[in-house]
DNA sequence: CGCCATGTTGATTTCTATCAAATTGAGTGG
DNA sequence: CCACTCAATTTGATAGAAATCAACATGGCG
């Protein structure tokens, strides 16, 4: 039930309302995957998109020689298809359980041309996700190791903020050191072994998917540097 | 004279017609900058957007140490300014000599509410902005120096090519190797190394502001790769 | 002609990747 | 409940690509 969709605030959908809220509602077609499920592939034409309600999901290109790169980690509230053409740009697949809302890309653009609200929504959610990429390009550029990881973790606390309202100083991990190794542009091995540098020097304590922040000024002077 | 523009084509006025064509026209202050002005600031407030019409602005990112991350080249029909929002996420300034069409922020956005077409080519180009640096990010985290040098030439080749009309095996290089590097996450030695190197290896010659390309095949090779 | 930016080239260091092996831990079946 | 398996992670040793440090060359331009 759309009304009591605790990520609504989040979501393309907040800013409807009455008819139109209905309506998106009506084009709706919620749906679940397990861990591990394929939701599209980067080649594959683009017949769907989607909010994400429950869950993870990493969206990520390929090289031909096998090389990853993620470029983004979805979470709730996310929506996947914001360029509505004709192919998706990157693969996407579910890190945990997902549950999300799916529209047929045809007709939500339709909607959106007949309210521009959304369309101005989307456009907003878009450009958000640009800045988001031009952060990352700074990371992936010009950041050694250690301030990758830093900025990654608290980067995710504050997502994780928004989504649930507070943020913790207990960041959940739910996607492996591969995971976070080809999100930033280095190995599982350097991952594993900056976050245990971490933890020996009491910024951070590993725990069970995930980690709890120990010297918070630290890794924002890491983050920043 | 909007009429006759040469950029009209790849810039956000060109789905315009008759009287939204007329108003935006209106709208529009021609500026010129000569090289190496400043256009805007990171943090300074986004009073303009802009649709660059002649000439080559970089985009880019300071960290407080004096690292700088290039999030992109503007080219002619580039749009700044897309997320309309208080503040431009960069600072911009001009490589070489910049003519370009001014719009108020306030009043382009206005116009952008009352014609839907031009949110929608806003939109479009705002997710074609988000593609790219999608594609940068693969370039940055998981390609080699050679292959991050070949990508970039390549790339620009094509951008040059639907300014002109035509590609040309003639790559123009407005920017200097320090920009190159920052674009690309290297130094500017081991972008003179790169460059030299292929030249030695016969895949382009080094020409005054720009390469020609020799070996378009093994170019091609290194940036998909 | 000489000056200062920009670019090139060389020597060395450093960080991260790579290669290799050990450890942990969740799930399975005896 | 415990041995077993397999994947994920950690840890160690080494190699390698690019950064850094340091001259040196070039080439516009006053």
């Amino acid at each position: 039930m759309c009304r009591h969709c605790e990520t609504r605030a989040l979501s393309v959908c907040s800013p409807l309302e009455g008819e139109a809220f209905y309506g998106l509602q009506r084009l709706n077609h919620p749906v679940t995957f397990p861990a591990r499920a394929v939701l599209f592939n980067q080649d594959s034409p683009a017949r769907h998109v989607y909010t994400i309600v429950h869950g993870v999901v990493r969206l990520y290109k390929l090289l031909p020689d096998g090389r990853r790169q993620i470029v983004g980690f979805a979470l709730p509230g996310d929506f996947l298809g914001l360029a509505l053409a004709d192919g998706y740009g990157f693969c996407a697949d579910a890190v945990t359980a997902v549950s999300a809302c799916r529209f047929s890309r045809d007709h939500f653009a339709e909607f959106a041309d007949q309210y521009p609200t959304v369309l101005r929504r989307l456009h907003e959610m878009a450009t958000h996700e640009l800045a988001l990429a031009q952060q990352q390009m700074v990371l992936l550029g010009r950041r050694d190791a250690e301030e990758k990881i830093a900025s990654f973790l608290l980067a995710l606390q504050q997502r994780w903020g928004r989504i649930h309202g507070k943020t913790s100083v207990t960041i959940d991990l739910p996607m492996g050191r591969q995971d976070i190794a080809d999100f930033l542009g280095l190995t599982i091995e350097t991952v594993s072994r900056t976050l245990n540098r971490m933890a020996r020097d009491r910024l951070l304590v590993i725990v069970p998917d995930g980690v709890r922040v120990l010297d918070a000024a630290k890794l924002d002077k890491l983050a920043s540097a």
